[in-house]
DNA sequence: CCTACCGATCGGTAGG
DNA sequence: CCTACCGATCGGTAGG
């Protein structure tokens, strides 16, 4: 990928995140780079190559994050918690792309949908594991584990809705009040 | 509202959340129905206009819950309990209209968008001043409580992308494990 | 990266 | 609720 496309992607991603990736023109994306539609197909393929290419990234960055802490030593609750942290790093530190990701990826067609929600799916399994390890640790709670591992995802993912880069919250505390959270609950400790 | 109207509405909200607001367009919405996408327009007076609905709708119905829980007496678990079970159930029923309502509502606009973003901001704030009795009769911890809300509602609103009204969870079950799982947290209590 | 352009499809209207 | 139709815009290509 030359520079040039790294920068058009970037801008593209800009515009596609404020309207959505089906509401966005071609047109739309040309205009915010001050060239003409029709340019942009030296650098891509189609519209759609520009939603493949951002969903795709995003995914691998993901992936390599639950990779690593899946082969780590420490005990299922700070596994938890670095995957807590890896993801919000991510989220937050793309948060144009990520918003992308999670929004858009209905929009995927043919080979690219399958091939993206099974990398989702996957990625998913990694957090489970973590989960799963912490029942069989004894740890936490037995619950139904695919529900858990939802509600967790949900839960991280949903601060790119409301987070400001410029607010008083960095990325690596968000991620401690949210696996606070995730990790004890809303319930004072009944010491 | 007529029959018609409401039947044609179902309809629409059916093909809607499939393929989202942006990328369907009034051919396809015609075509579920059996009929010329010009005869829409004597029961909508545009797209928009079957998105507004459909998004108001939804808002109403959480707007009327959460107003109802807030004078009732119970604590702050009780209220929070409730007003899970009861956001479960509305978006379980209308499982159609509430993924339109929590993917789509972006496309409105003008004083749409913002009357929009108004209801849903008041009923956010409902969610937050249970959160907030709780803290105050010492029973909930004192977290970041806008960040607390957030959490929440992220976790319950999620179900939409799992939910199966065939699958072995009833509404009132999942709302149960939900709360649980808000309230308590991942941890095994440690008694 | 641009000019010039294409066929397809879009949301919507007029008139019955 | 339909026929007939509209101007605008869509994603994308040819050729330089």
């Amino acid at each position: 990928m030359t520079e040039r496309k790294r920068q058009i992607l970037q801008s593209a991603q800009a515009v596609l995140k404020k309207k959505g990736y089906a509401a966005t023109s071609v047109r739309d994306i040309a205009k915010s780079l001050e060239m003409e539609p029709a340019s942009l197909y030296s650098h891509f393929s189609s519209k759609e190559d520009i939603l493949k290419l951002t969903c795709f990234d995003m995914a691998s960055k993901f992936d390599r994050a639950i990779q690593e802490i899946n082969t780590l030593y420490f005990d299922a609750e700070q596994q938890l918690r670095m995957a807590i942290r890896e993801h919000v790093q991510i989220l937050t530190s793309h948060l144009d792309s990520a918003i992308i990701f999670l929004r858009d990826w209905r929009n995927l067609t043919g080979e690219s949908f399958s091939e993206f929600v099974e990398k989702r799916n996957s990625y998913e399994k990694g957090i489970r594991k973590i989960i799963q390890t912490g029942i069989d640790e004894g740890r936490f709670n037995e619950s139904d584990i695919k529900f858990a591992t939802l509600t967790v995802l949900s839960s991280v993912n949903w601060i790119v809705e409301w987070y400001n880069p410029e607010g008083k919250l960095s990325p690596t505390q968000i991620a401690e009040k949210l696996s606070n959270f995730i990790l004890n609950g809303l319930i004072k400790n009944k010491l």
